[in-house]
DNA sequence: TATAAATACAACCATTTGGTTGTGCAAATT
DNA sequence: AATTTGCACAACCAAATGGTTGTATTTATA
């Protein structure tokens, strides 16, 4: 198993997700991300590990704190890839239908 | 760790965005799905186990062929969350500046 | 200076993931 | 009737995931 860093990996796990709408208002140390989240601050810093890794997160030393800023661009490919599969999906219609005409007839 | 069974899920891995991808085209029968996707059989009928829990399909017994159809409704979920961060991130402009600004101040 | 705060780093853990092979069975085909 | 085809089910595997605790280090603050 490959270890994957993509943006759908930043976005499949919901405590990422959390991260990511809360960071969408603006920068936040690493503190106010904890904050009511329920999990540890190790927890959390695993998970910001891997959104920087995804490139989702850019991070700021200021002082001892750490500030994160969230990087949305790459949701994008996310977006097109879903509209590309949905424009196709439009199109399908009377395929199941037609396979099994077909194979009535056999 | 629970089991996540949900569209951010499903999307997460490449083999199972190429499943829905080929499938966006019309319903096709495992075989079909297994052909030129390097691997086996039943490597296909777990992500499509996957798929099937996160409703992303709709399997349809025929004969002895099993058909899949996609269902992309769900989709939606996606790009709508996709959306609403954006939208805030949007408006995000200047408040780690303001921070900077501030912690110079003290 | 002593202490508290913010973080980093490592080890540990159970579960999940994403594959594989191997076996067996039902449905078509020859 | 024998064989092939399509699939289900199980066991196995290494690696990744999503957490935890424990310890050390650096930076502010009282």
């Amino acid at each position: 198993m490959i270890e994957r860093r993509d943006v759908y990996q930043a976005i499949a796990d919901p405590t990422r997700r959390m991260i990511i709408q809360k960071l969408s208002g603006g920068a936040l140390n690493i503190g106010q991300i904890v904050e009511d989240s329920g999990i540890t601050r190790q927890g959390i810093a695993k998970h910001l590990k891997v959104l920087n890794e995804c490139g989702m997160i850019t991070l700021t030393q200021k002082g001892r704190e750490q500030f994160c800023e969230a990087r949305l661009d790459q949701l994008d490919e996310v977006v097109d890839w879903v509209n590309q599969s949905r424009k196709l999906w439009g199109q399908r219609f009377e395929k199941l239908d037609k396979f099994l005409a077909e194979t009535k007839k056999l």
